[in-house]
DNA sequence: CCGGGGGCAT
DNA sequence: ATGCCCC
């Protein structure tokens, strides 16, 4: 298990929205070309960009630099959203599971795939095999690491090449593709050829990769908050962040920041590619000009519930839980703020019709009275200026049973025996942190484990620990089943004892 | 400060 | 419920 065990694929649509647009409208991909939400540019094409129009910029500003920027509206997400889940079953479908980041951009931890392509290799096809596609620093770099990493990312390339294929193929999307032996790292020199194209890093060259990148906003996490406070420090390139001491960090900072950031400015990344499932939260937000009138508030959230059903329709989850957004300008402080709250939808809210989920019969009205009341507690008796509403599902239960996704899953697993192949969507999951690969125990099968809520791999580390010093047992765990959300039976079988950790599961989704 | 999303920690 | 992060 050394530091570049792993190969780890970063996939990024080039100019996404509006590369989507050119698909639909062929006659755009000769002209330049940008999406515009509201009065900004969102993304434009190449050709664009070739006029010296960055992303996000005003549409004012960008007609200046290219008087002949054609523009396409791109409020309306749903065609792009359509493109996302084709591109999301497409790599699933061929080269496994995926992790999303926003609609363009997946994580795929293809180790296990490499390794196997590997395995079936001669000697002589070893020595023979070349990479796909540039690479970081020099092609000289990945021979001076003597683990294996070098033919295990070798392959990799081959596999983003055939990665980009299929997505050109079928989809008729460019992308760009970033191999290394972590997320971060992936992520990061993928970017170095855009676009339709691929670069694959060597491992000890990672640290001055870094460094050459030099903002420390580059590193994944960091936004715009992180990254004042560590300059706050005197800190301001990621080669001085990888100078800096441990002490001078770890002063402003959490252990746990000061510890990512250090390891994050030399490269090191041991966060794990996480499975994403289902959305677990499905919004829909229209802004508008100042709103002072409660019944025109009314009509925009009218507008925006029946739009918001037709998103889940196909979702085989109902909803249980609303959150109502508005945006409200403060002449005080001469911005404006969102504000939230909560409201509570009952299941016979919901109905099936044509296998599709639709509101029941009046609904559209209770649904409607709940907005606007829980609109009333967010105001109060206040005059007020909205210039955004927003509604947004959550709380999502799952309906069937049975054969419900994660069930099936690791039954399906179970029969095919070692052979991890994965497939479905991963149950809830926290934040990274805790995920790290270095502590999962090392008899543990990763490829269960790291699809676990991370309530319960958390409770399962305590009970080993405690475990293992009133008890000779070992910790491995021989099986598990994971049955749909509502019924709820995780069971998992350790020690040869049957651990049914429901109560547990349960009393964590109170919370 | 502007589009329209989404995730997670606090 | 809010804040910070990601796209
Ligand atoms: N603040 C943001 C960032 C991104 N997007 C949307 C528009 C982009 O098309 C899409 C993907 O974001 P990217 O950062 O990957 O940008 P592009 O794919 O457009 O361009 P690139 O070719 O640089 O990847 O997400 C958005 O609406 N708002
Ligand atoms: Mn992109």
């Amino acid at each position: 298990m050394n530091l570049h065990s792993s190969v780890v694929i970063h996939v990024d649509i080039d100019y996404f929205y509006a590369q989507v647009e050119e698909v639909l409208n062929p006659n755009l991909k000769d002209k330049p070309f940008g999406v515009q939400q509201g009065l900004n540019m969102v993304t434009c094409n190449y050709i664009a960009r070739s006029f010296g129009i960055k992303k996000w910029r005003p549409v004012k500003e960008c007609l200046e630099k290219c008087p002949d920027l054609v523009l396409v509206k791109g409020e309306d997400l749903s065609e792009y959203k359509k493109f996302s889940k084709r591109i999301a079953e497409l790599l699933h479908e061929e080269f496994g599971s995926t992790e999303r980041m926003g609609l363009d951009e997946h994580y795929m931890d293809i180790t296990k795939l490499a390794e196997d392509k590997l395995a079936l290799l001669t000697d002589e096809e070893l020595t023979n095999i070349r990479f796909a596609g540039p690479f970081y620093p020099n092609e000289e770099a990945f021979s001076k690491c003597s683990c294996g990493c070098e033919n295990r990312l070798m392959v990799g390339s081959q596999i983003a090449q055939n990665i980009r294929d299929k997505i050109l193929n079928e989809l008729k999307l460019t992308c760009s593709v970033g191999i290394a032996h972590n997320k971060l790292l992936a992520k990061l020199v993928g970017q170095m050829n855009k676009p339709n194209n691929q670069t694959v890093l060597a491992p000890i060259a990672a640290a001055e990769f870094m460094a050459e990148l030099k903002e420390v906003r580059n590193i994944f996490g960091v936004g715009g908050k992180t990254a004042e406070r560590i300059e706050e420090l005197g800190i301001k390139s990621i080669s001085d962040l990888q100078n800096c001491t441990f002490e001078k960090l770890r002063n402003y900072f959490t252990q746990e920041t000061a510890v990512r950031l250090k390891e994050a400015a030399l490269g090191i990344d041991n966060s794990v590619v996480r499975p994403s499932g289902k959305p677990k939260t499905v919004g829909l937000e229209h802004s508008c000009p100042p709103i002072t009138i409660r019944s025109d508030v009314e009509k925009m959230f009218q507008d925006l519930l029946p739009q918001l059903v037709e998103h889940i329709e196909n979702d085989a989850r109902i909803p249980e839980g609303l959150k109502v957004t508005i945006r409200q300008y403060n002449r005080e402080k001469k911005a404006s703020f969102k504000e939230t709250k909560q409201c509570v939808l009952l299941p016979s809210y919901f109905k099936h019709f044509d296998e599709k989920i639709k509101l029941s019969d009046h609904a559209h009205d209770l649904i409607m009275k709940s907005v606007m009341s829980t609109f009333d507690k967010i105001i109060g008796k206040e005059k007020f200026y909205i210039n955004l509403v927003g509604l947004c599902f959550n709380k999502f239960r799952e309906l069937k049973r049975g054969t419900s996704s994660i069930e099936s899953f690791l039954k399906k697993r179970k029969s095919e025996g070692e052979t991890s192949d994965d497939n479905d969507q991963s149950p809830p999951s926290k934040r990274q942190k805790i995920v790290n690969r270095n502590s999962i125990p090392a008899n543990v099968d990763q490829s269960v484990w790291r699809d676990l809520p991370i309530e319960l791999q958390q409770e399962l580390m305590r009970s080993w620990q405690s475990s293992s010093t009133n008890d000779n047992s070992s910790d491995m765990i021989k099986s598990s089943t994971f049955a749909s959300e509502s019924s709820q039976g995780l069971k998992l079988k350790s020690n040869g004892n049957l651990k049914n950790v429901n109560t547990l599961y349960n009393h964590f989704n109170k919370k």
